[in-house]
DNA sequence: GAGATTATTACACTTAGTGCGATATTTTCT
DNA sequence: AGAAAATATCGCACTAAGTGTAATAATCTC
């Protein structure tokens, strides 16, 4: 009764080789970025420091861009709809994703993450993909929340996804600017206290 | 007295050639890029409809993003402000958006506008770009409500701003999926609406 | 091991964008 | 008006991202 094809831990050589060839070009590029910066990075570059050839990372990353947008999905923007949905219904919409989002940032507040952060507000073209992020999310928090809340209308929910990412964008730039030295959480708890207030 | 320069009626020849062959430029690229989308669309064939050589384009224009950009300068994020400035302020803060907004839309309920926004929706790359104009429209109206209400702390106008601009993107998302057949003014009324609500 | 998949590479090509310098046009100054 | 300064236009050569294609090498299936 296993899964369709043979057994979990068989993994196949190919397919390591696969995973293991993608994050050697996901490595790479960090961290030349972090190095040089991305717009100075070329594609030449990353494939030579991954060990492959130019035309091989095309075969993994439909363009330079899709390397940050992985970091983005691996990071934040995939694990939204899965971490709301665990989330207790016994509240409102609004603090279940508040909850969600404290729990998420608490357990992550790591140096790269930082890193990451900053080379993502660095460049114009980065900083436009970063927005497309936000919209994912909101768009994955209005996905769950719809499972979470179905008597709640529709409409209404998609205001707390925008209300709420919103929160997030927001807490995220007071902290970036005060340089990040208190802690996210804070800055998120600011945020979502003001979502009843300001109105 | 007059200006430091000479007259105002007195334009000048390369001024007014110089603003007539931008305009040909955004004409023409428009007029191609609704034609045959975004990204089939050349700069050669945009210099030749111009009539203008390759290398000119970029003296006026820095990219062929910065075409759509400009498009939507001139249209919202440029008069975000000062509509918003122009506004009273006996009322709440997210009110005084919310119908700076509605005279707005409802003065240029264009065809051109919704073709525009059609093709600004259609490409990726664009799509991201317009994104970005949210952003600025967010900080252009943050700036005005600092003026509008100075009393008001300054992190709780920051979330008007993000809420009410969120609302205007929201509303302009269904009013797009509905294909633009309710007026406009409709869905903001129903997003501000629910601002309240939500929470 | 033979044959089917799939990963890797090389090569040639298109397009966006930049640097630089030459030429044409407009403005300014006398 | 005409010389000189400023600026607009253009051509050419270049870099870098991204695509199409087809050949080769590695892995998988049997």
């Amino acid at each position: 009764m296993g899964s369709s094809k043979k057994l979990d831990k068989d993994e196949g050589l190919r397919e390591r080789k696969k995973r293991e060839t993608l994050m050697r070009i996901a490595v790479a590029a960090l961290k030349l970025f972090i190095q040089k910066g991305y717009d100075a990075t070329t594609l030449d570059e990353i494939a030579a420091e991954a060990g492959i050839a130019r035309r091989t990372f095309f075969y993994y990353f439909k363009s330079k861009e899709a390397i940050l947008i992985a970091y983005l999905d691996n990071g934040l923007v995939r694990s939204v709809k899965p971490n709301l949905l665990a989330q207790p219904t016994d509240q409102t919409p609004v603090s279940a994703v508040h909850q969600s989002l404290e729990k998420f940032f608490g357990a992550k507040e790591s140096k790269e993450a930082i890193l990451v952060d900053k080379l993502f507000a660095s460049t114009e073209a980065v900083r436009a993909r970063m927005q497309s992020a936000y919209i994912e999310m909101e768009q994955a928090a209005f996905e769950a929340l719809c499972e979470m809340y179905p008597k709640e209308p529709r409409e209404s929910l998609r205001m707390v996804a925008m209300m709420s990412i919103g929160a997030t964008r927001v807490a995220k730039e007071a902290w970036r600017k005060d340089g990040g030295t208190r802690p996210f959480a804070d800055y998120l708890n600011e945020t979502f206290a003001l979502l009843n207030k300001a109105t």
